[in-house]
DNA sequence: AATGAATGAGAATTCATTCAT
DNA sequence: CATGAATGAATTCTCATTCAT
């Protein structure tokens, strides 16, 4: 069997669980029902996954590329508009976050503030759709006068920010629930990425941060 | 028995747990181990928990007040200074807690990005102590002209922030070990912190964010 | 519950395997069977043994045990008798042994050349009944001019060669059926207890080996 | 594949066995483990054995042979010599056999009493080069006034004997170490190969055992 | 209020074996 | 002859929870 037919089939086995991880929780989808629903024997489950815990690592990871995947595709987008406002195409971006969230809160519920683990994980889990999108967006963070390395950082920021905000309002409504947020957290990850370090050498410091 | 006793009982308990807990691992710790540890029969932990869940829940919620008190305490210290500059005051506290989860790396491991979790439940797991901070804190936010309802978001939104990355930063040094991350994560939060919301009819837009 | 009830359940639980074992054999006996068996919940039996493999050595040293105190009670009978023949009684409790192996096939099948294994453990598995009928016995090895050691040594050779010889020969018939290797094994037994170890300082050797 | 090579490819799976019995155990060494380790695939294993117990037991037979082909070695040189003193030589072959047990132990723990399995089935695995030894020892033993019988009888009580209380001593050392059991042991041992069976008509009993 | 023996449903995992390639 | 993916029955063992004392 070569290795393409076994990563579509562990791919298959990952949708399966996802989708009972979703309906029913994790802990209280066995593996039993994971590979009923694959329509594997269970024998079988062990030879794509170490156990239960390496599944639930990979599919964390799995879900997680596609969520950023998703950010990105629409990142680059926005910043590809010719005479781009910059920081606009940032807002609206992270808007597009926030809702995306919203619409899928079963993304939240699994993933538990992990949207950023693949970042956290890149070597491991290359993708070179994800890859090639995060090049141009650095590009055009680059045409702002910012680092690779600053803009990695920010990126994760808040990226692990909005995950983790936006977890606790729209799982729990609480200790806001997400209308009551929004604007505040949206302003906040503008805020982060607009802001330009201060320079010691005396630049023009924050001019971004509006 | 009073219900001071019972607290007390309740919170060795906790503190037992919380040892195993980070020693081994939640899922890897049994009742069992948590009532040998705690010099207890294996009912009367139902005494005092409904279940291992109910003994998470609170465990995070006392683990997650005493760090927010932590914070709030230094804060408070450090906005006190007559003639304070808030955004200075505001930068030690950031550092004071990215340093405190450096040296208390058990508190992430078994908070899990939940830090900001006792914010979420203030209602349950009132503390007089932490109330009192918090109402101080509040009333110099109001002095830099914030409303109490942007405080709570700011802080909610930078606690969050902080606890999110350092929580990767400092369990899996990816993507970006500590000391790699730190100054752009104080920045952010500082800028967080400092930014005012752009009003609509033409306020001072964000003279903060520095 | 007092440490004798556990002690009684536990025995109970070993019987209740003990049977199982015969019929089915050792590996072919879950512990689903044996809790059955014994009428007990599946969690019960992980109160009283570790796992199988404890079971499984427990029975061996208790039905071992058992074994032995067949064998000592009729050699201190044999032995008992005024103006005893001393080798005499030796051969006749030799061939009571081997005959009591003959027929309890199921002993042999199960406790796997480990009747001597009781011996091994004896801090472990003390028993009163058979402390008292051992000490009996080595009085009267003693009259015969052995130490305790020597006593010790020969009765531990003994028992070992004939259940090792016995195993082989009951239970599979080779490399000789019982009835022709018996006659052998007897007189070796008996030769090796009577024997004296050739003493330095030129004692009488060996007058007891006939 | 001719005959051969197929009996040197189950000669490689055994030794591959016999590696991962040693170090793990053989309950604790699974088919896949042997396959990988011998470099073959799973399926191959099939076709030299009919399963997991048909290994083990060819195992057995294999090492037990070896054992025993050892001893017989040694002991037809010991007797070989001219003017031999025949008790003399049957001891040195003795504590031979026990030293080689005692630098040996890894056939103790897998062989458990069994090394005189390949007696007990000598059809099976006839070994011209042991046989041949068998005869030379058969011969020196008629000089003394063994019958086959009787010679083959002593020898396969000795053996079994010796590895019996070699097995507790050296893997256990209870319930006494090597160093305090072997002298009484290889006493034991000659005693028994010497001493002749008392003749019903009044033959020289007994005249060997010294 | 405290105990801890008993429970038993339920989960994970293994592993010898087969068979299509 | 050789392979190794797939199988799934079988087994062990855990552990939260109860309840009689």
């Amino acid at each position: 069997m070569d290795a393409k037919k076994k990563l579509e089939k562990k791919k298959k086995i990952i949708e399966c669980a996802y989708q009972l991880f979703q309906s029913a929780g994790v802990s209280a989808t066995a593996i039993d029902d994971v590979v009923k629903n694959a329509g594997i024997a269970r024998g079988t489950f062990y030879l794509y996954f170490k156990d239960k815990s390496d599944l639930l690592e990979q599919l964390i990871m799995f879900k997680s590329t596609e969520t950023m995947k998703e950010i990105l595709r629409y990142a680059r987008e926005e910043l590809s508009g010719r005479e781009t406002d910059f920081l606009g195409a940032v807002r609206r971006t992270v808007e597009m976050y926030v809702d995306f969230l919203e619409s899928h809160r079963e993304i939240l519920a699994i993933l538990h503030k992990n949207i950023a683990a693949c970042i956290r994980e890149l070597p491991r889990f290359y993708d070179d759709e994800a890859d090639g999108m995060y090049r141009d967006i650095l590009q055009k963070f680059a045409q702002e006068g910012y680092t690779a390395e600053e803009t990695a950082q920010k990126i994760f920021i808040v990226v692990s920010m909005v995950d983790s905000v936006c977890s606790d309002a729209i799982l729990y409504g609480r200790p806001f629930p997400p209308v009551q947020i929004r604007a505040a957290l949206v302003d906040a990850a503008v805020c982060v990425i607009g802001h330009k370090t201060a320079l010691p050498e005396g630049g023009q410091p924050n001019e971004n941060c509006a």
